[in-house]
DNA sequence: TGTACATCAGTGAACGCGCGTTCACTGATGTAC
DNA sequence: TGTACATCAGTGAACGCGCGTTCACTGATGTAC
């Protein structure tokens, strides 16, 4: 029962403005990585993350009310990075792209997801976060809910579709899949990276020549 | 990096012997189930779980060294439970059935597979705590690897096919976005749990038949 | 170019609290006789 | 069937520590003149 908790203050409270400020902000995000990997969230807190960015704790509590926040913010920028490398990779296409010309395509955009979240420091530690927090899991959600209805709405343009119910859950489901399985290859428990992309492309091909025949 | 952490002693202490200590065992499960869906990884502690089992702390000692002990015993259960679901959905065809009735089963498979992970209180969190915290992840990952040899050497047997590295590759990824599936389901925020089921055994189903045309 | 000063950034010290863990102990259970 | 007693189960009290959070403060930055 989520309501069961008192709902928690994610957003950050002041900016940084001056120079210095901006160099503290980042230390804080970068420490808060380091630290959801050598400790993870269950033991992580705000004194350790201040220590380890050579700050004092009111020092981060100027800039996060919480060490939710600071996980947030660090959620935040992982999906505005993945969703950039899929804004990207669609764009690529030309508006007479045919539908096989995407799916070729697949292969590359998870390869493309998978580095760069692995570029990211503690990038996997960061998406099980999400999924594991109470109070960011919407932050996911909502962030993947808005990437399906923007592909959904590309494929029925590219390809003449109505943009139906049918077709919105085949891409909600595409992009759950996807990042699943980039969350899957970086983990690495279930073969090398480029074994769990190459199959989970193959998968998701597989899933869209069904839909095309069924057309 | 994982091996930053100490490593933590994951088994059980005492056994519980009488009866009492069994019920107290048990309380201590449920209560820390609760308690996850409640607080959250981040928050749950060996003082809270003793609380709300109504026990003192020690009592619980006497039956695991830690928190992260409590919370493997509860995956661990969790994990018996969506195998048995997977052994006995298997078993269930006969010695000659075909490729096809396997895959008309997957739908009913995966339906099943939420039910039980429905049925145990806080088995959402359960299976995400066991995706995030650090010490926990080799519990499922091996989970899931035995259960996808297992299957791997099924449809070798049954369907007369070499259990090759592509068979295991299929196999195992089967089994994982399976589970996945099952969590998107369960968690609710792609759509309903029907819909996410028969699309996620729908995409399965391609699967399958895109690696049966190819063979 | 120099500097006064408003604003921004970070500090030191303190608080009460819940954490994990251990100890020597009392009380409950169940079985051997 | 009754009970002595070995073993099992759970308690009460205590420990030092790190947690989140706040306060009144000093020091740094940058810009208006």
């Amino acid at each position: 029962m989520a309501g069961a908790r008192e709902s928690v203050e994610l957003v950050a409270k002041n900016r940084p403005r001056q120079e210095r400020a901006k160099r503290t902000y980042e230390n804080i995000l970068r420490s808060a990585a380091e630290l959801l990997v050598e400790v993870g969230v269950e033991r992580i807190s705000t004194n350790l993350i201040a220590e380890r960015a050579g700050i004092t704790v009111p020092a981060l509590y100027r800039y996060f009310p919480n060490k939710y926040s600071v996980l947030h913010a660090l959620g935040a920028a992982l999906m505005d990075r993945q969703n950039a490398v899929f804004a990207d990779w669609f764009d690529q296409f030309s508006s007479d792209a045919v539908a096989e010309e995407l799916l070729a395509g697949v292969d590359d955009l998870l390869y493309r997801t998978c580095e760069v979240s692995r570029e990211q420091p503690g990038g996997l530690e960061i998406l099980q976060t999400l999924r594991a927090v109470e109070p960011l899991r919407k932050l996911r959600l909502d962030s993947h809910e808005r990437v399906a209805q923007q592909f959904g709405a590309q494929v029925a343009r590219l390809l003449g579709w109505d943009l139906d119910d049918s077709l919105l859950r085949a891409a909600r489901m595409s992009i759950e899949v996807g990042y699943a399985v980039v969350e899957m290859a970086i983990e690495g428990g279930a073969g090398s990276e480029a074994d769990v992309v190459s199959e989970g492309a193959r998968m998701i091909q597989l899933y869209w020549r069904g839909i095309l025949a069924s057309r």
